[in-house]
DNA sequence: CAACCGCGTTGCTGAAAACGCAACACCTGT
DNA sequence: ACAGGTGTTGCGTTTTCAGCAACGCGGTTG
């Protein structure tokens, strides 16, 4: 669209702060985007940035601006999708924003499920928590955010919300692999490995802790979700994982070798909330609105109506 | 806005109905027009005017492409006004789909009292029944809607609705003038001068005197309030007209010469509902939500309370 | 304190896009 | 067959736009 190449510059000025990083990025010279913001702050009667020596920054009619500008942009890509839609081929983008639980398994199945059946349609997915998420769902930066309830009131649109277990994770031939459901101070009884203080399971897990008497440190802690699994696989110590981030068994995948998740018993640690997010009152490409009905009903069905799987 | 001028030219090519009188319209030769939209349809990658002998018609795509292209427009009008706004200068503009009866004393009188406040807003007014308001409001043509209720379920957002009672209008010194309240016997004992069908009042007559023996058909009918007015004023017929559209006493005109109104009894006619309506999910423009509140905080007070002015 | 670097901004020039004019092709009623 | 309406297209002119280079300004660095 030729008449949106000012927008999308001027959202590129406001996500880098700057008009040269601006240029760069959308391989133009600094004078022309110079030009074009000026042209449109000349047309609107009023300065969009605020000029500092280290670039520019949005002032308060900016923030309208910007508001409006990415509206535009995205109810272009919608007109776009449905048009596309109604011209037969099944193609569109899907920006999701979600929590790293999803990314071993529910996503990749998810998406690889309905690219099997529109193979046209791209997707781009990014980690993010739940305040960036929800930032992004305004700045239309995702079309979707699958993000834990922090159990503070959300300021998007929650879709769909469904409970979820926290379970442990282990090596396959682990003692405790051989019951169905765990308490945690039996889990407690062999060395803890930690995701960091941020992620969902870990967040879960302190909730439930809190005033246990067995509670104790863990020995080891890391980001990586890699790397935990593959401590637990070649040891004896065990770790944490909200439910639809486990291994399971029904899904069987190459990646967890060696390991094994099991439940936590529900009178240990009460389960948090997957949220499905939306931006309220926008309208979807339709894309991104198939692929939300696909996995609200993958989410209803699969893990809902689910006592123990 | 410089990027919007293909969008309002569209937007008058659907309108009209044609490319030479859309560019009549927008001071432009058709070649011009032509060109902008074939632009705008090689980059959609699709047609959004079917090309007939007699002109151009949108087609499912283009019907698509319109709304968007409304819908663009109108937030481009929102951040301006939005934008004045902060600026301090209260300016804007207001565009009104109503009822009839709101013409004589309703609206100018808060057009007045609103414009008294912010004497840089200007207003458009435009009188059209319920169903052509339903379709002016989907169609960003008016802001807001202020129609009465046909018992159909509106396709648009209920923002207030207020009863309203329906009143007989009378010359001054007419037999009937001394009493507050009139039953429809009474009146239906003088000559009866009626609007047509399709105006509000003579609907809500119609229903009320479906099946009383008294009813008779009009001495004279018309198109004209202006006319009834005159009419009853120097005989001794009398009309209806909604509450709201009839001469009050407490808001002395110079047009009600010598014709006053008398509120029918309840018992007799069921009182309908004067909407304000507005297109759902969409922000209106500063100047328009202010009117809003105006209105809204006007009906409220002056008519629902009220048992009896 | 001077040099420097990165920032937004501006004059200028060639290229590209838009416009208006006129002519064309087409359909439809008279 | 014709007149009158439509959308469409070629062409010369006008306007707009992108890139280049230079400038002014503030903060940082040597």
């Amino acid at each position: 669209m030729k008449h949106l190449v000012t927008f999308r510059l001027i959202d590129a000025i406001a996500r880098t702060g700057s008009i040269r990083s601006a240029a760069e990025q959308m391989n133009q010279t600094p004078s022309a985007v110079q030009r074009r913001l000026q042209n449109y702050e000349d047309e609107l009667g009023y300065e969009i940035f605020e000029r500092t020596s280290k670039g520019v920054r949005l002032n308060a009619a900016g923030e309208m601006a910007i508001q409006h500008i990415r509206q535009t942009l995205a109810d272009t890509e919608r007109l776009n999708s449905l048009i596309a839609d109604l011209a037969g081929l099944r193609r569109g983008h899907v920006n999701i924003g979600c929590s790293q639980a999803l990314m071993p398994y529910f996503l990749p199945a998810q998406i690889a499920r309905y690219q099997a059946r529109y193979p046209e349609v791209t997707f781009n997915v990014q980690v993010m928590e739940h305040s960036r998420a929800a930032e992004a769902l305004e700045a239309f930066q995702v079309d979707i955010a699958l993000v834990f309830d922090e159990k503070t009131v959300p300021d998007y649109e929650v879709h769909l919300a469904v409970p979820q277990r926290l379970a442990a994770i282990m090596a396959r031939n682990h003692p405790l692999a051989s019951q169905k459901v765990l308490r945690l101070r039996q889990c407690y009884e062999y060395p803890i490995a930690l995701a960091l203080r941020g992620f969902s399971g870990r967040l879960l897990l302190e909730r439930a802790l809190h005033g246990k008497t067995f509670r104790k440190p863990p020995i080891v802690q890391s980001d990586s979700f890699e790397f935990l699994m593959a401590h637990v696989a070649t040891t004896d110590a065990i770790t944490f994982q909200i439910q639809i981030g486990a291994p399971d068994a029904s899904q069987p995948s190459s990646q967890d070798r060696g390991i094994i998740s099991r439940e936590i018993d529900t009178r240990d640690v009460t389960g948090g909330m997957l949220l499905l997010g939306l931006k309220r009152n926008r309208a979807l490409p339709v894309a991104a609105s198939r692929f939300v009905e696909q996995i609200t009903l993958a989410l209803s069905d699969e893990y809902r109506p689910a006592p123990d799987r």
